[in-house]
DNA sequence: TTGTAGGCGTTATCAC
DNA sequence: GTGATAACGCCTACAA
């Protein structure tokens, strides 16, 4: 790889000044600029971005932190940040938690070991620790608190959700409600949860069954829903689109008719919440206006002008043909 | 950031005896490491990336280059070679390239910039100009070759996959035979419709349609179903799931009845095959065990044992509802 | 407007 | 066993 010494040799001038080009920083003169430029071309110089990153301090690079790139909700948030910090001119440093505590740890030790300028974050810890270690680096929160750290967060109000999905099974009229998901342990899952109860507590009722799993998968849920259906409600919260589809599969399976014989509700808005049949209603989050927030709020805390936390995001329910 | 200088300094000792402890190399006192060891622990230390990688060349970061992540079938591959990748000791740089040139060439040299030790692509490019930029990094093409490039390839065969869709269509008696998919300039994809059209013209039978479109998403394959079906088909191939299950979607909508009406089957077997209604038949392919082939085949690489190539990987047919 | 020199944190070489 | 020391490539005072 050449070096900016080789390009000074090359151009007849020094270091210093094909730093200043490559950085345009300070003067040069036009021919010593074209000469430069030249030798770039020629010798096809790429700057070392480590050795970079050793002087200014600075690394380009952002960590994202989630719990899986499998699953299509984690897999949109990636693509849109990766998009959008490349574009401001950042590499994602993309980071698979799988739901593991010590896993996210150790990213976060990689993470700090390269120097990233900035951290945005769907974190699966309990407490607050591992992120005190990223102090001093700009941080923000997405999809769900980090736990101890008063990062910006960015993401949508799931206990709000939560009341959504229950009112529109209220509005139907139904009372033996269900609720199935996964995984148990994800906060937005227990704050679609409490929302939903909340709901119901406020109508009179209680549910007639509350399972949730520790994996999110068409097969895991559908085994959930299996159980839950035992105790014959006449509609379902799925606390994600994946759960309700699931649970969906779980109902015919038994020769239950959707949603004549059973109501089913979801959470996302997925692309196949809308190609599946019968079509799932669901409640939708605004998810790539999600993870272009949060990037922005991350870029203007790296560059030191943080924006204001950006407007709530709209909850809507789409309803299609599960209710 | 505390350096080895500080580790020294509060241990006792001279760098060059912490960086002995930290990479385990050369003689050290056994009095003298546990010293080290403690400050190391009590001072958070963390080595600088920036700083090895100058001094060593090696950055231990891969490339990641991929059309997309927020297509399933990307996103699983990207998911299973970050985590294969991070547990040998790698950092993934995964970069979406959004099925733009520019954008890959722009990857390119990024990952040249930070000296990745090797390379995992599944390229959109058509020549070979940019990858020849990587002489001297390992790379593995994924999925599909690389142009000009006489890289180690991991994928499946994509062509005898669609002769296995005709083929099987065939098996059911069917010889109006359409063919839907996306994106068109995808070389898997062209692949798949070649192997398809070569078992066709062997039963004697040409393709009612043949519909690729430039946009991989469920709206925009049934959007091109919507045309292929005037064609009336009695049987049409879709080249991915998420074609089929847009075409199913462009069927029923037309008061068809799938299968009775229109047999579909699909290719991939992602997670939502099974879950659509009717299930899909589709062709498996065993996407798991290909990305960690992939990157076990860059580890060979990297570490100057390469491995021999994988044995091919089996495509299942996988009978369900639409057939 | 340009060049020289020093140092960022690390590791390998060499002398003790 | 251990510690100076040099060098990796870059940027930035400072000098010219």
């Amino acid at each position: 790889m050449a070096s900016i010494k080789d390009i000074a040799r090359r151009s007849g001038t020094s270091p210093a000044t094909v730093s200043r080009v490559i950085n345009g920083s300070g003067y040069v003169s036009e021919a010593s600029r074209a000469r430069v430029q030249e030798a770039i071309a020629e010798l096809g110089f790429l700057p070392n971005a480590g050795a970079r990153r050793l002087r200014s301090g600075e690394s380009r690079m952002v960590g994202v932190l989630l719990p899986a790139l499998d699953v299509p909700f984690f897999a949109i948030l990636a693509h849109v940040i990766e998009q959008a910090l490349f574009q401001a001119g950042y590499q994602a440093l993309i980071c698979c938690t799988d739901e593991s505590a010590a896993a996210e740890e150790r990213y976060i030790s990689t993470l700090l070991s390269q120097g990233v300028d900035g951290v945005i974050a769907a974190s699966v810890l309990a407490d607050g620790d591992q992120y005190g270690r990223l102090a001093g680096v700009p941080v923000v929160a997405l999809d769900r608190d980090l736990p101890g750290l008063a990062a910006v967060k960015v993401g949508a109000d799931h206990h709000a959700g939560g009341r959504l999905m229950a009112g529109h099974l209220l509005d139907q009229g139904h009372s033996r409600i269900a609720v199935i998901g996964a995984p148990a342990h994800s906060a937005p899952i227990q704050a679609r949860l409490a929302g939903a109860l909340e709901r119901l507590a406020e109508a009179g009722h209680s549910p007639v069954a509350v399972a949730l799993g520790p994996v999110h998968d068409f097969d895991a849920c559908r085994a959930l829903a299996e159980d839950v259906l035992e105790t014959s409600p006449t509609a379902l919260i799925g606390t994600t689109d994946i759960a309700a589809i699931g649970a969906i599969h779980a109902a015919i399976g038994r020769g239950l008719r959707v949603p004549a014989d059973l109501a089913v509700i979801g959470f996302d808005d997925l692309p196949a919440a809308a190609y599946v049949l019968p079509a799932l209603t669901t409640i939708s989050q605004p998810l790539r206006e999600i993870a272009a927030a949060a990037t922005a709020q991350l870029i203007g805390l790296m560059t030191g002008a943080p924006l204001p936390p950006p407007a709530p995001f709209a909850l809507r329910l789409v309803r299609r043909e599960t209710t």
